[in-house]
DNA sequence: AAGCTTATCAACCGCTTATCT
DNA sequence: GAGATAAGCGGTTGATAAGCT
């Protein structure tokens, strides 16, 4: 099958974002949402592809979008998280409310890859190889931990999170981000348990996981 | 001040996954 | 179950700001 490139139709506009189109969308999906991005740009009246209009809102126009430096705490989280399951960032924004994976996937290429390396650059390094039968490990490691600990029962789990952050609202995202930073990462069973089955696991089983 | 290099980050591209018919 | 379409994700690129010579 061969598909189309949705940015193909010729007269549709590519590059920066202006004031106005941003207006326009921000408008357009404060009123109507964003339940189909192929269809909005049309009937919001932009000439981009509904890609564009999507990757801009999520990372730029979002009400919930944080803005600004990294905390050390955040900057500790990704690398922690990197450590475990690699360069999955969508998955290390979801314990970072307000960042979007685009700006932590730029910051760790940008700010913390450098550190890291930094710091593995001592006889007991590991390849990059060596890092992805570890990250495998991990994630299996992980998993039996906290399942064999007890949850709270109030456990945020990514899915909620997720629910909070596609509210309109803005109370949900509070009571979700005030819920995450109220307990420790890698007891998040869930988190772990939905990466692994829905990455690692599924590698896995196409004997691409060395474990 | 001008030219060059480096760092940063928004945006694009192409692939994968999910969902619908 | 197969094919088509839409959404999501991660890698990469390109513009430009900042720093250096």
């Amino acid at each position: 099958m061969v598909r189309i490139p949705c940015c193909e139709n010729m007269g549709l506009k590519k590059g920066p974002w202006t004031a106005e189109e941003d207006l326009i969308l921000v408008s357009y999906i404060q009123r109507f949402g964003h339940s189909n991005w192929r269809a909005l740009p049309k009937q919001a009246g932009l000439l981009r592809c509904g890609k564009s209009c999507r990757l801009r809102w999520i990372n730029y126009l979002r009400p919930d979008i944080k803005r600004g430096n990294f905390s050390n705490e955040e900057e500790e989280t990704i690398i922690k998280l990197h450590q475990i399951i690699g360069n999955r960032w969508s998955a290390i924004a979801t314990k970072l409310p307000g960042r979007t994976d685009n700006e932590i996937k730029n910051y760790w290429h940008t700010h913390l890859k450098k550190r890291v390396d930094g710091k593995q650059a001592t006889p007991s390094t590991s390849s990059s190889a060596d890092q992805t039968t570890k990250t495998s490990s991990n994630i299996k490691a992980v998993i039996n931990n906290a399942r064999s600990s007890q949850q709270p029962e109030s456990f945020p789990t990514h899915q909620n999170i997720r629910y909070a952050t596609e509210e309109k609202s803005q109370e949900p995202v509070a009571t979700a981000v005030e819920a995450i930073n109220g307990f420790s990462t890698v007891n998040d069973t869930e988190f772990w348990y939905d990466i692994f089955m829905e990455a690692g696991n599924s590698r896995e089983m196409h004997g691409d996981l060395r474990v």
